[in-house]
DNA sequence: TTGAAAGCGCTACCAA
DNA sequence: TTGGTAGCGCTTTCAA
């Protein structure tokens, strides 16, 4: 066994006296002084180590004096030692999130903490794919879920080189390396798109939103109202509108014209927008047009007429969860692609 | 100087062999090995040291040596060993958020970046006050912001001694030990109590929802209200309404008898709900019965009568965010409470 | 200009 | 049943 000589390093800077002035940040070796015992007992108590048994008295102190201290202990370092953590980071949304996702994503943040996971939003500025994928892997997340098409294949990636188990991402299209929850809503306009074939309309309209960043679900809508039509007599057309009464007024009075006697709206804000403007110009519905929107907002149901629309069954939170949960066990499994999106018309007053 | 014998450690474990078939997660130490420098060094060049001058053939050693690893700095042992980060937490809504406050956390995310602070909303499943912040606390926030009224002194405290320069609360209230931004919803319903009179209506009704957790709001309004029209000859009656059709029904139909000539709605989805069943016994508005909702939203420019409303003024994330930093940089400041809603109202049809 | 090494707070292994 | 201690990945001081 090899010896060598070594320079003994002066014994570290105590911390300011209990009752001093400046007061520090307690840690565990804080909460070891004030109740007597070792770093190493404290760890035990406080995790409920089952491997080793404390007496009951060491425990009543190492309680009692992290309670005075208020001692909390320190994520970082705690995850730095284990080598994971349990944190599961999403994107936060950069854009107004209606009730739909608003929901879905409380109900996956319940349902991952039931699993014992830490949900957690991370507000990146701007930065796309790789950029924000470092600064996500920084966090070094167990799992990452992204929903819409923020991430490309160089950011899964990065964030796989990173120690992430899993990474998901929730929207159109799979992403090479990672798992996909497949919400592809060409469903929604094929569901929309047959809907109003079967209620006899032939010349259909849909509606594809000006405002940036919906490009992603009004384009499948879209291809998915052109699906359900192929093959038939009827047509598509494309149009654009901003949620805006002035922008649905210039659309309202070209309507004639148009000679549209169906149109699907992108979603049920727009059909009100649109409904709107159609009636202050005459235009009869659903007899002249059928108007058919999507999510199954409440305020379909309060139009006169009453709003048809496409409901979105999104998976619930809890299989999204469980999903989750085993691909961070077996990370080692292939990139699994679930088709995760229900479209179910409801009929109403308005087609 | 004084000498000890010490065991000599066995090396450790080197990394897997790069082409080997398990890769672990690169760290400093591995971009070192591979530019042949060492960690101090991959430390300067990927921080761009300032008090340190590498020679630039080493820089771009290092730079190449990262890029190919795909190194990724691990965020917690740099916190850990900065004693500090630049984390800004936030609990995640739990409840379903409308555009209004969905921008608002967008805005304010973006300005905290610029600041170069990273916003980071943290999905607390249930817990409440001491629960929820020692959750937090665990994380090391440099500040937290804590939205409602989820927090109380104690939890305050926690997050104080954990090491968390700046509390704020944007609330109804003042928390003992934290700032505060006052978001004193009385001056909606004063605003629209004030516009109600003006408007000749006396006999005042004012909606709250009975969906649970929007207590925190509408009882302000509803206290608005009432200041509005002290000292005058009017009357405020309460009135519990669910966002729902059957239930909007049930209290349209008690209307005649309640003899109410003005109602404030607390916001425009209610004023939308309460409109239609208004109208669908034949009450007229604004003859019979004005509406004011509140928020502004894009919908109640869509109803007819165009629905008057509250229009709310939030302060702009920028002012919000060089708020915090402020509070930050100066921990020992005593807090400070500002009061940051404004409200005016809009004036359409319904009133 | 570069390297060696200490130490941030924590847990888990081994020894007592 | 408890304590000593190595080491997670990083930055930074001091020394070379």
């Amino acid at each position: 066994m090899p010896y060598v000589m070594v320079k003994i390093p002066p014994t570290p800077t105590p911390t300011p006296a209990p009752g001093g002035a400046v007061r520090s940040v307690p840690t565990s070796a804080d909460v070891a002084r004030l109740a007597g015992v070792s770093r190493a007992t404290v760890s035990y108590v406080l995790n409920n180590t089952g491997a080793v048994r404390i007496s009951d008295p060491t425990r009543r102190r190492v309680r009692e004096a992290a309670k005075e201290l208020g001692y909390v202990p320190h994520a970082a370092a705690r995850s730095l030692r284990a080598g994971h953590s349990r944190m599961v980071l999403m994107p936060a949304p950069d854009f107004p999130v209606g009730p739909l996702y608003s929901r879905f994503i409380t109900d996956l943040q319940v349902a991952l903490g039931r699993l014992d996971y830490t949900v957690v939003q991370y507000g990146t500025v701007g930065a796309h794919d790789d950029e924000a994928a470092r600064a996500w892997a920084e966090l070094r997340p167990v799992a990452v879920l992204v929903p819409g098409s923020g991430l490309g294949p160089r950011g899964v990636e990065v964030l796989k080189r990173s120690g992430a188990r899993a990474v998901v991402t929730l929207g159109p299209d799979t992403v090479e390396g990672a798992h996909a929850l497949l919400m592809d809503h060409d469903v929604v306009g094929h569901s929309a798109g047959a809907h109003l074939f079967d209620r006899g309309r032939r010349r259909v309209g849909v509606v594809l939103p000006r405002e940036a960043g919906l490009e992603t679900f009004s384009g499948p809508r879209l291809s998915g109202v052109r699906e359900a039509l192929r093959g038939s007599d009827a047509t598509v057309t494309p149009l654009p509108l901003a949620l805006d009464e002035d922008d649905a007024a210039r659309l309202a009075d070209r309507w004639r014209d148009l000679g549209l006697d169906g149109v699907f709206t992108y979603n049920d804000e727009y059909a009100m927008v649109l409904l709107r403007a159609l009636q202050d110009v005459g235009v009869r519905v659903p007899e002249d047009t059928a108007v058919v929107g999507a999510d199954n907002l409440m305020l379909g149901r309060l139009l006169r007429p009453r709003l048809s629309t496409v409901h979105l069954e999104l998976p619930s939170g809890r299989e999204l969860a469980d999903w989750v949960d085993r691909a961070v066990r077996d990370p080692s499994a292939p990139p699994e692609a679930h088709k995760v999106l229900g479209a179910t018309v409801i009929h109403r007053e308005s087609s």
